[in-house]
DNA sequence: TCTGGGGTCCTAGGACCC
DNA sequence: TCTGGGGTCCTAGGACCC
């Protein structure tokens, strides 16, 4: 059986979400920011012919943005989690073979359909997207994901939006005009040198030898060839992989310049990386503490890490948070501007598999009891309802959201009503 | 004093992705 | 004044071992 792929995935996904709620906003260009409202991460096409890049910082842009009434929406996480899910729910009713692989794509895999019209089941697809949830989309058919991938950017400019480059000729000559630039797993460092051996499209590359490819780009090139020329080298991933990290970072809302704010800070995001360990069934023995200034700001400028052991493998907040603290007062020095913080750990392990320290914690089962209770008050009445001390009450140094729409489809008050 | 060839494991850093 | 957050994979190099 040969193989086939479809890629799926939302037209600038977050500014749609916002659109779905307010269709006003479909005459209007819409833009999307990141946390902190710090720069343009989703861009409807009106906004991207107005010139906002992605990652455009927002406060270059806010003059544009007034004159040329762009819609302007801090990011809202919950919503658009929970846009994807009603999308993925759509998905699995056309194929049961599904990869999530972010949160606006997911692969299908299409081998085992065995579909006689693949372009009407593409067509019904996006049409029922569109009616159940509200989101554009668009599909991209190959015989590898780095062809469903190429296939689906092609589709953007489709009327129909959707590509299928299962037949060798039409994807020769889609190729030939595809730029290196845009192939998946090709950046800015790969395309420059690429582009240094005459290398400037899809197509050039695919007929490079992969052997060349391996030494001027490790073994990650030589595959982007063979799946550039049909041969899977990418597994599709039906269940997802464990987890192998977890991080927790943040740029603060103002500049912080003493101590004590540091550590709530850090208090408070490993609070986070807890729920997270936990929702996930997962723990770790090792956690990294960094901090740093802004490298935009002028001043003196400093970026420190330090990594952590704890003595077993755990994902009670309270010693997360006990071992943070210690790690940020022991790197913290004064005179500085910090501008960012965060938590960074890997080898995520299960923590009934973790190796334990004899006579470690008496009564393991009290930590964990703790810890539930205090996870199902969060989720009743919110993150952050029950929290630890250190964490702060006031968090001066938290960002902002200036610009947030409410999460409308996971709260019950902010569900819309028809009238 | 000088002389070897492999292994493994760990860490840091680069590149890329959404 | 104001420039995001959270992942994965790969390689090189050092430490250590036999």
């Amino acid at each position: 059986m040969t193989s086939m792929f479809a890629l799926i995935d939302g037209n600038s996904f977050y500014c749609s979400c916002e659109r779905v709620f307010d269709p006003r906003l479909n005459y209007r260009p819409v833009i999307v920011l990141s946390n902190n409202d710090g720069c343009a991460v989703a861009r409807t096409p009106e906004a991207k012919a107005l010139g906002i890049k992605m990652g455009h910082p927002y406060f270059q842009i806010k003059d544009l943005c007034r004159r040329e009434n762009v819609a302007v929406f801090s990011s809202n996480y919950t919503l658009y989690g929970d846009m994807s899910r009603r999308l993925n729910l759509v998905y699995e009713r056309f194929s049961p073979d599904i990869e999530i692989y972010s949160i606006d794509e997911s692969f299908i895999d299409m081998a085992p359909l065995a579909l006689p019209d693949r372009r009407e089941w593409a067509c019904d697809l996006r049409a029922t997207a569109l009616q159940w949830t509200g989101i554009p989309t668009c599909v991209g058919i190959g015989p590898t994901k780095t062809l469903a991938k190429l296939a689906n950017r092609w589709a953007k400019s489709d009327p129909a939006g959707v590509c299928d480059l299962i037949d060798d000729e039409f994807r020769r000559d889609v190729m030939a005009r595809f730029p290196i630039g845009d192939v998946w797993g090709v950046g800015r460092q790969t395309a420059k040198k690429l582009a240094a051996l005459g290398i400037e499209t899809a197509g050039q590359f695919a007929a490079m030898d992969p052997k060349r490819a391996r030494q001027l780009l490790t073994v990650v090139g030589e595959r982007m060839v063979h799946e550039l020329n049909g041969r899977p080298c990418i597994a599709f991933e039906d269940v997802q992989p464990l987890r192998k990290g977890c991080a927790v970072t943040r740029s603060f809302g103002q500049r912080v310049t003493d101590l004590e704010n540091m550590r709530q800070a850090v208090a408070s995001y490993a609070t986070r990386l807890g729920e997270k360990l936990r929702k996930w069934g997962l723990a770790t023995d090792r956690v990294t503490v960094f901090m740093h200034t802004s490298p935009f700001d002028n001043g003196p400028h400093r970026s420190v890490s330090l990594a952590v052991r704890l003595a077993e493998a755990t994902n009670d907040t309270r010693k997360l948070v006990a071992a943070s603290i210690r790690a940020a007062e022991r790197i913290w020095k004064p005179g500085f501007r910090y501008s960012k913080a965060g938590l960074m750990t890997d080898e995520l392990v299960r923590p009934e598999q973790a190796q334990r320290v004899l006579f470690a914690d008496l009564d393991p089962e009290r930590g964990g009891k703790a810890m539930a209770a205090m996870d199902s008050i969060n989720s009743r009445w919110g993150r952050g309802s029950l929290g630890i001390a250190s964490a702060g009450i006031r968090k001066p140094w938290a960002a902002t959201f200036d610009m947030r729409t409410p999460p409308y489809t996971t709260v019950w008050d902010d569900v819309p009503t028809a009238r």
